[in-house]
RNA sequence: GUGGCCUUAGCUCAACCGGCAGAGCAGCGGACUGUGGAUCCGCAGGUUACGGGUUCGACCCCCGUAGGCCACCCCA
């Protein structure tokens, strides 16, 4: 047994694990291109006041999961590793003066985020977000451009029967008398609480109504819904944001319980679920609007929304939904000789090619011929150049493994023959 | 953070009631001195996750720790 190993809630990702990570970000990346975000990178960690104001201290993400850095010096200031991207996205907004760019700006973010919660199938202290963001613009057309660019993301990435969960949480018009009427509720049903959702009453009273505690259906299904409550502007908000999302055709479903963990969020709030999957409580996404969260980090007042896809469920999605793994591009040509001494040869004609811009493995293991030609079948090469003494006359043999035929080529003549090939065949 | 199940070679798994830790695949080599994925033969690979206990004797029973999975909490 190995005595060093990946920390808890890490994993390595092998070749084949990256090779399916980096087609999810090449479909993110011409997603957020075509639909006009701009991509941008933001530290790994932040000051730990940028998530506790941004993300709220009350929160789970906050209280029990924030991933803090150990200070360097008595007096240094306290950092923690991103737990997600949008609170650091917005201190770059507010400390880059993006307010003065022409509204909105609309900026993504694709990496690893870190949370130090109990590891599972689908949830890891390291994982993978594609993360975009709109500010400067108070919607409902945005939210629903939003929302169908996520719908898109899973449908080009081939995960099938993902569905929106809509919802919208109020402003600070409405929001706090509905808060009111929840807690008044729910305290007036104190007695029948069970412990943890008493506390919750105190701190996040919102979050009640997400309880799974079976003896909190028949109470939950009887709460004061926030549907009911919404002022006028957030309730025409609301049906804007259905409406466009009727005409761009996206599927969804009101969820009227779904409110979101961190405290950010106002109106609009979303999640992306996959049917088949409702007995996880794992969401494959979820976003939503923040019209106070630029002001809250020190900027002027700017509306925004944006959402975070979690990358290792979509990957996890696809892999128990049966969908091949991506395969890694297979060498175009390996080089090997007959004389397994002579690797200067096989090595000089590799950087040959390889300067030529080609995709080219070479052995310099000094093993025979058959060793070197079987190792490249296994590797699926489609070409074997094989050096012996025809280089004295200038020409090596290439050889069409897939083909099984052989011809002599003018070494000269040697990666332009490839390179037809590799156009003919497809190959990178 | 709480509870349950699990951990044997790189991978997938065996090992009777507590009695010498094994196989397939993968790797390396040979059969095969200039021609590939097959076949046959061989080699290497282990502190049975780690630490303690019980026992003449522990992969097996007991305790602890770590890690994984599942359900909570919560989220991606």
């Amino acid at each position: 047994m190995p005595s060093y190993r990946a920390p808890r809630g890490t994993r390595d990702l092998l070749p084949e694990a990256r090779a399916g990570l980096s087609r999810l970000e090449a479909i993110a990346r011409s997603l957020a291109a075509r639909y006009g975000y701009r991509e941008m990178e933001i530290p790994l960690f932040e000051q730990t006041a940028v998530f506790e104001r941004g993300i709220g201290e009350a929160t789970d993400v906050v209280e029990k999961e924030l991933f803090r850095l150990a200070p360097r010096t008595e007096d240094s200031e306290a950092w923690a590793l991103r737990p997600e991207a949008t609170a650091g996205l917005v201190r770059a907004f507010v400390q880059h003066g993006m307010h003065t760019l022409p509204q909105p700006v609309k900026l993504t973010v694709v990496g690893p985020m870190f949370r130090y919660d109990r590891p599972q199938a689908g949830r890891y202290r390291q994982f993978w977000q594609w993360d975009a963001e709109v500010l400067g613009d108070q919607g409902p057309a945005v939210d629903a451009e939003l929302i169908e660019l996520g719908w898109r993301f899973y449908n080009e990435a081939g995960v099938s029967g993902v569905q929106v969960l809509l919802n919208s949480i109020g402003d600070a018009a409405c929001r706090p008398a509905y808060l009111e009427s929840l807690t008044e509720y729910f305290r007036a049903n104190a007695p029948v609480l069970p412990e943890l959702e008493r506390r919750r009453l105190e701190t996040n009273p919102l979050r009640l109504l997400d309880s799974k505690d079976p003896s909190m259906v028949a109470l939950i299904a009887a709460a004061p819904k926030i549907s009911e409550c919404l002022c006028a502007d957030c309730a025409a908000h609301f049906s804007a944001v259905k409406a466009h999302l009727d005409a761009l055709g996206v599927p969804y479903r009101v969820a009227p319980m779904l409110v979101r963990g961190l405290d950010y969020y106002t109106r609009t709030a979303f999640e992306y679920y996959r049917s088949g999957a409702e007995g996880q409580q794992q969401a494959l996404g979820g976003g939503g609007r923040y019209d106070g969260l630029v002001e809250l980090l020190g900027g002027r007042a700017t509306p925004g929304i944006g959402f975070a896809l979690g990358l290792d469920r979509v990957l996890l999605a696809l892999e128990e939904s049966g969908v091949e793994a991506v395969r890694e591009a297979p060498p175009l040509a390996v080089v090997t000789g007959a004389d397994p001494a002579d690797t200067v040869t096989r090595l000089r004609v590799a950087s040959l090619l390889r300067g030529e811009g080609l995709a080219v493995r070479v052995e310099l293991a000094p093993r025979k011929l058959s060793r070197q030609l079987e190792t490249a079948s296994k590797e699926h090469a489609h070409f074997a150049v094989i050096i012996g003494d025809e280089l004295a006359e200038g020409n090596v043999q290439l050889k069409d493994l897939e083909a099984g035929t052989q011809r002599l080529v003018p070494l000269s003549d040697l990666a332009r023959e490839l390179a037809r090939a590799a156009k003919s065949h497809h190959h990178g």
